[in-house]
RNA sequence: GCCGGCGUAGCUCAGCAGGCAGAGCAGCGGUUUCGUAAACCGCAGGUCGGAGGUUCGACUCCUCUCGCCGGCUCCA
């Protein structure tokens, strides 16, 4: 028997029937739109398990938004079967916020055509087609697909190894389906198309190149506005925008070139921030700071092995006194050089070799994407070079570290990835097992959320991967921890052991931030453009409300900067304080010093917060003071 | 690289059936001296991404090209 709990608590027991057929003896039918068995979905037409429990869904469950999701993709498939005779389907899934359909369409449609597939959409949905699920043999399947015309199903289908193969049918749409959906496409009343791509077949870009249209579905109409609040959010906090309207960074690509990023003086003075905390923290944790050139020598790269694995994302050789040097994609044989410059002791490991590198590595153009996918950055690499007994701790305390320094940045919510052993691999078992559990212990002692992907490391070394999530709960993976089983022997590392005899070290390269470019990025989105204030570029803006007071603004800003503060006086003439007031929100300065005949009386300055909140006059120690206190805590408070 | 869309002033955008290229903001000059998110007047600013074609005439139509955006793909 299988135990059923539905909502509000009451429990059913059942056995040999689907959940459809159990509720409609109950008469609840309408409301339960799947189950879920063991963490999975299942469709309430299927026969419910012989043992354990069921959950049974509603549209409103956070679970049943996959199968709602699924649905809807159907209903959209079939209003571009209505709307364009011709059209071949190829997959349909639901994804983390909506859904979307690929179609091989007999000719381009566009953006405009969105609309009107809508309407039909719309339609289709008033109509309430009740969903069944139907069984074809094979062989008749086959058939089907194929008097439909349908190429992509039939070679979908070939790799299904069940005989009987499941339909979905609504209306006069079928369509090959593994299921689950709704009970009818009546409830699939809020949704929205969303954007048109392309997309390969079966993600192989030697394949046909079809057309995806992407959708999204909720079970209310609040959830869906929220969502599409939510996207309207993040294109305002797009870093595209922020960027050059803060005027922190731009990019040119017909005079410079894709993916190279210019630092202007304010995003150069808040990489600088994140370069000094970044450098202190190291400093203070056992690193040694190392600076390495940009080109090496053919040779390099050939022992190291990335002119064999990793050429095609380098650039091409330059001649120099008829020696071949490459650019650096990478900065760990330079690192390893000068570990290997001299004969290493046991006593003097760990190493830890720490630099802020700039690399540059291809990219083809059509990923570039903003800071994000660049061609040139800065990675915040590190190597940690140690003995197998020191292989745990060291781990623990990198991860430690890497948490540490994230929260700084106003990231609390981690999830963690454990790559392991993949089928091609360097190096020994052994090695790997005592790398890999070092780093699922280091996982747990942290008390992370993670999942293991299993043979997902790279072929030289088990690693771990930290996604954090920003304030729009976007997931971004920033942290890499990952072992070296390969470079060392390429290099021959080794340490001289208390045994006088010659060892192979452990190495591990890690990065926290990733790159600086990608990391600003983020902090751009993540903040809003509103940077807290240790890390604005611009703390303080000093306004005067009539040209009266510039004498004193200046002095109020020069007293500012004396104590540390990087403060303006906004002493252009002929503006009134509402329009430098307003300039100064636009650039999400976090304090501005109002100063008028009063304040410049009595030697104050009437502070107001970015938030929209005025704190009235205060003395200049005061406002000092409580500016200095944030800076130091680096605090998001104003 | 591929599919779709888009390129008009520094920025945001309007314009066109093929008939002298427009507005707001920013900039510059002046007036105003102002109390918490845009004072007022004026000036200047464009090879309409680039090249070729059709046409008496192209920002507008066609071809190619470069760039951007949304995706796909790749990421020893």
């Amino acid at each position: 028997m299988a135990k059923v709990i539905l909502p509000q608590e009451s429990q059913l027991e059942a056995t040999g029937v689907s959940l459809e057929e159990l509720l409609r003896q109950q008469g609840l039918a309408d409301e339960i739109v799947g189950a879920l068995h063991d963490g999975e979905l299942h469709d309430i037409r299927d026969p419910l398990p012989a043992t354990g429990e069921v959950k049974a869904l509603t549209i409103t469950d956070p679970e049943a938004l996959e199968i709602l999701r699924h649905t809807a993709a159907h209903v959209l498939a079939q209003a571009v079967k209505r709307l364009f005779p011709g059209v071949k389907l190829a997959i349909g899934p639901a994804i983390s916020d909506g859904f979307y359909y690929d179609f091989d369409f007999p000719e381009a449609i566009s953006r405009d055509d969105l609309p009107r597939i809508e309407e039909e959409m719309k339609s289709i949905v008033a109509q309430d087609y009740p969903v069944e699920r139907v069984y074809l043999p094979r062989a008749e399947a086959e058939k089907l697909l194929r008097d439909e015309g349908e190429s992509y199903k039939l070679e979908l289908i070939s790799d299904i190894p069940d005989q009987e193969i499941s339909f979905y049918k609504q209306g006069e749409f079928m369509d090959l389906c593994r299921g689950p959906h709704l009970p009818s496409t009546g409830l699939v009343k809020h949704f929205k198309l969303l954007d048109l791509a392309g997309a390969y077949w079966r993600g192989d870009s030697t394949r046909v190149m079809l057309t995806r249209i992407y959708g999204t579905a909720f079970p209310s109409a609040e959830a869906l506005e929220e969502h599409l609040r939510w996207r309207e959010e993040a294109r305002r906090r797009d870093h595209r925008r922020l960027g050059p309207e803060l005027d922190l960074y731009s990019i040119h690509n017909d005079s410079i070139g894709a993916g190279l990023v210019l630092w202007h003086p304010k995003g150069a003075r808040v990489r600088h921030e994140i370069e000094t905390f970044w450098k202190e923290r190291h400093f203070a944790a056992g690193y040694q700071l190392l600076y390495t050139p940009h080109i090496g020598r053919a040779r390099l790269w050939q022992q190291s092995g990335h002119l064999d694995f990793y050429r095609e994302g380098m650039y091409a050789p330059m001649d120099i006194e008829g020696q071949e040097f490459y650019i650096k994609p990478m900065n760990c044989p330079f690192h390893i050089a000068i570990y290997n410059s001299r004969t290493r002791s046991y006593r003097e490991l760990p190493i830890r070799y720490a630099e802020l590198g700039t690399v540059y590595r291809f990219e083809r153009s059509g990923v570039l994407h903003g800071l994000l996918r660049v061609r040139g950055f800065t990675q915040d690499d590190a190597h940690i070079i140690c003995r197998p007994d020191q292989v745990e701790d060291e781990i623990r305390v990198v991860l430690r570290f890497a948490l540490d320094i994230l929260r700084t940045f106003g990231f609390t919510q981690f999830a963690a990835h454990l790559s392991t052993r993949p089928a091609k691999y360097v190096g020994v078992p052994e090695a790997w097992d005592l790398a890999t559990d070092a780093l699922r212990r280091a996982i747990e002692a942290e008390g992370l959320d993670y999942d293991v992907k299993e043979g997902e490391g790279a072929f030289y070394g088990p690693k771990i991967d930290i996604d954090i999530e920003d304030s729009l709960r976007r997931a971004w993976q920033l942290t890499t921890i990952q072992f070296d089983f390969n470079l060392p022997e390429r290099f021959d590392m080794t340490y001289v052991g208390e045994d006088g005899r010659e060892h192979r070290p452990y190495m591990i390269h890690r990065a926290l931030l990733g790159s600086l470019e990608r990391f600003f990025g983020i902090l751009i989105e993540h903040y809003g453009g509103a940077f807290p204030p240790w890390l604005a570029p611009v703390q303080a803006a000093v306004l005067p409300i009539t040209e009266e007071q510039i004498p004193y603004a200046e002095g109020v800003a020069g007293r500012l900067r004396a104590a540390g503060i990087r403060a303006e006086a906004w002493t252009r003439g002929g503006k009134t304080l509402r329009y430098l007031i307003r300039e100064a929100q636009l650039q999400k300065i976090p304090y501005m010093l109002v100063c008028g005949a009063r304040e410049a009386e009595a030697g104050k300055a009437a502070l107001r917060l970015r938030t929209g909140e005025d704190l009235g006059a205060q003395d200049l120690e005061e406002i000092i003071a409580r500016i200095r206190d944030r800076i130091e805590r680096k605090t998001p408070e104003l």
